[in-house]
DNA sequence: GCTAAGTGTCTAACGAATTAGATATCTAAT
DNA sequence: ATTAGATATCTAATTCGTTAGACACTTAGC
């Protein structure tokens, strides 16, 4: 029982699903393009990936005109949730607070983000009463 | 240029830590018998992940008469800390405020932590002017 | 000192992830 | 219809992560 697959997006199948979700749909060609200041692969091996993460069904592609026209199949907020979501479960039990809190300590967060912050939490608080 | 390897802990690697956090020294053997619950491995197994853990420097090992004990060199916080900064770089361009935006929606937070969690935002803020 | 029980290392296997050269195919212009 | 240019596939190489059997070593009790 080697290693199994992963259940999110590796790093190079993110990147390109990020370039999706600024644009879509794009030839392999056009991604290879937008990858190339990020990493700079050649076109057979977007092309590579891009074939696996069909079969992932990360991707869907048409047919149209002399090439093929690929789309993002899952949407950046399910992504994002799933990927977070995950993290927090190894890490912290599954406690998003606590994830938070470390949040809070490991970066600097500006006055003006911090109060945007406090208020979408306080609306949540409202809310839930 | 395959595949590098990963900057942060994997899978089975963070499982180990977690291990080592909650208790310190521990043998190869009584890792693999705490391991075994949540990921049945073999003790040969186990022995030759400590061994690339010890590589990059995850654990340190010391002789304890017969036999190897072992002990993390990185930290709960430090690894958490890292593994987080990690993802929200990926996904969110660095912002943690978008990171923890997403971590509201996508889990339920209770009440009692809303508040915990506000608290918290609110020294912060004085601290900060 | 010898031996059994426990402990550690060597070696190797396999799929996943990443990389890309060589080759084939297809389309559009001539 | 032919061909040049673009596009897609085939094949293969390499390392990482994970798994574990076979073998070597060490130490404490006899």
């Amino acid at each position: 029982m080697p290693r199994p697959q992963s259940r999110n997006p590796t790093e190079l199948e993110l990147e390109i699903l990020k370039i999706l979700w600024r644009e879509q749909p794009l030839s392999g060609r056009e991604i290879r393009d937008e990858l190339a200041p990020v990493r700079d692969v050649t076109y057979t091996s977007v092309m590579t990936i891009l074939g696996i993460m069909e079969e992932k069904s990360y991707v869907r592609r048409k047919k149209n005109g002399a090439r093929f026209e690929y789309s993002a199949r899952v949407t950046q907020e399910s992504t994002s949730r799933r990927m977070l979501n995950d993290l927090v479960e190894r890490l912290f039990e599954g406690s998003s607070v606590t994830a938070m809190v470390n949040l809070l300590d490991a970066r600097e967060v500006d006055p003006a983000e911090l109060a945007q912050l406090r208020k979408l939490i306080q609306q949540r608080e409202k809310e839930q009463s």
